[in-house]
DNA sequence: CTGAAAGCGCTAACAA
DNA sequence: TTGTTAGCGCTTTCAG
């Protein structure tokens, strides 16, 4: 016995190199022409219900589903969606992949996954070819910050490309973040509220938009109430660095804040670490902290971080929809939409008017 | 002034629906043929020197990049490979797929994700019809366990699938993974060699061989220094399990072990929660934790867990190097790659002689 | 509604 | 080495 051959055998397929059945297959078997099996599988063609039935039956028997890459070729429209990302160390992300997956899935799209750490324009131009050649239909990109330069290039080559978590100004391609200067400032204000009264930043990488916004967000933030950073370092959304920034601030030498204010969860976790692991300090009675993105660990109870919630879901629901509503119609008008997130407060800082 | 055309204007271009350049532009912008063209980007095709230079600077002038999904149609290969993969907030996943996509890109291949839990046989079935639609060259699935009907229905298609960090034995398909039963029997033999005497084990799930396999380590381990556990529940690899099977293990109505294993470090975060924040118990004094997979939240101060390390890089590669093979040659005999870890002794267990 | 035929962009025989 | 030709598996006119 061969150790292929299926239950209906291998003698209906055709040659084809993918051993695959062929349309052709299903239409000799049903005895209609190869053209009627396309506009069964075909959306929005016709066929009468008896034409339908018999080739779905025939098709059935011998395990036929239309070639997706085959059909591509002619539409001009792969159903694949290219998901640029930089990391995926930062819960953040990992979860918003799930949820794009998921969603693109719901949508009849897949997606095709491209890393690529924010480092020369020369790697991004490579992953930006690269993407090109599978013809994605549309570009998510996520934590990664593209040069204009290779945002001009997506742009010229006619695919939609939407920024996830970041934007490059009005003039830039569209994109869904958050609120980040409103939701720094929230922080802001919330820890002045709370009697913070020496204030420090451990920004989010200042190359990039979502770092740059939170700390003007909380400069905004604590100017409103007649304040200022005591002192503020960038983290680079990098745990080593961001665990650095806090032993230089935190540590005999530095400005002494009581309360630290840190671009991202990822960095936070860092930073609290350092703080009560390799400094002895207790958080939120010497030192509180706030992050920013919500993600899991945060509720969970070794962190129990305050922090500032992004709406993920929403966040993710918004890129998807329009990115295919961009798919479907490339000239609408760009697009950048801001949702607004909310303040969690946990146990990194100590409950207003406490002490 | 309109608002697209490149600096060559778009007149060079063909009808295309895609909008990008065809090897056909190329050709005639060359003065050659379009099989020329062809040649000149196919690996492993000859023509001369000059011709090639022709070639590529025409391509180069009109930003001339194959498509890739035309070629496939014709060679039969994708050079996509599906990752399949149930959820992805255990670090762990992430990191393999980072990793994996990194690996990939650099042997010339992209992946495609699906997320599917692992659920019904019917929702499974659906992600495999899609994933063979899109011609995927191979398949890799990692922290799924697939039932032996898909592994069927894949094997059947011809297409080359490798299980990363799950296997279905002898029969099943190739797989990478690493020595659970090993490993989880050297923890067990480090846990009474460092003194503790009741210990339990919170399983990783049990529809899944690292599960399966963890556990028999364990009470391997321990059978032969002539112990056996106090405990044992399942916690499905899930937090909220875990915490449950925590409470149920150690709370007033418990088994009182002085040492928990448990079937990874995403569980352990959670069972490490529970005794400290819930239960008010200090670990290591009244009680040892240890995880499996060293991932990196594993080392963070704040859990500093004792662990067994899987090592992912390797058995990432492995995984590539193997699928690729397979995809090169089909034939291979199947194979199950074990690899070996080691184990990390962290805060979160006593040094051995230390009380 | 259905079949025949053209062709998406490309590679691979085959001749020259 | 090069050009010509025949498809890969499919959708989409266009007649009937």
């Amino acid at each position: 016995m061969p150790s292929f051959g299926g239950p209906q055998g291998r003698s209906e397929r055709a040659k084809g190199r993918t051993g695959r059945a062929t349309s052709l297959d299903v239409a000799r078997r049903a005895g209609v022409s190869q053209s009627a099996v396309s506009r069964v599988f075909t959306e929005g063609a016709s066929a009468s219900a008896a034409m339908s039935k018999r080739v779905q039956k025939a098709a059935k028997e011998i395990g036929y589903r239309p070639n997706v890459l085959a059909r591509s070729l002619i539409t001009g429209r792969s159903r694949m969606v290219a998901l640029v990302v930089a990391y995926l160390d930062n819960q953040f992300y990992p979860d918003a992949l799930e949820r794009f997956s998921k969603a693109f899935q719901e949508k009849g799209y897949h997606i095709l996954v491209f890393l690529t750490p924010n480092g020369t324009d020369q790697q991004a131009q490579a992953v930006v070819d690269e993407l090109l050649d599978y013809q994605v239909d549309g570009i998510v990109t996520a934590s990664v910050s593209l040069s204009e330069n290779l945002t001009r290039r997506c742009r010229e080559s006619g695919i939609p490309m939407l920024l996830f978590n970041r934007n490059q100004g009005e003039e830039g391609p569209p994109s869904v973040t958050s609120d980040n200067v409103d939701g720094a400032r929230k922080v802001g204000k919330f820890l002045v509220q709370a009697g913070y009264r020496r204030i420090a930043h451990v920004s989010g990488w200042q190359g990039s938009s979502t770092g740059r916004e939170r700390e003007r967000g909380i400069r905004q933030g604590l100017a409103e109430c007649g304040m200022q950073l005591v002192g503020c370092l960038d983290g680079m959304y990098d745990r080593q660095t961001a665990m650095q920034a806090t032993r230089r601030m935190c540590g005999p030498d530095g400005c002494k804040p009581d309360a630290l204010f840190v671009g991202n969860d990822h960095m936070a976790f860092a930073v609290l670490d350092v703080l009560r692991h390799e400094l002895s300090l207790r958080v939120p009675e010497d030192i509180a902290v706030v992050g920013y993105d919500d993600v899991q660990a945060a509720s969970w109870p070794s962190y129990d971080l305050t922090t500032f919630s992004q709406p993920v879901e929403r966040m993710v629901e918004t890129t998807v929809g329009e990115l295919i509503k961009r798919i479907k119609d490339p000239d609408l008008p760009r697009r950048q939409v801001r949702l607004v997130g909310e303040l969690k407060v946990r146990g990194t800082t100590r409950r207003v008017g406490e002490a």
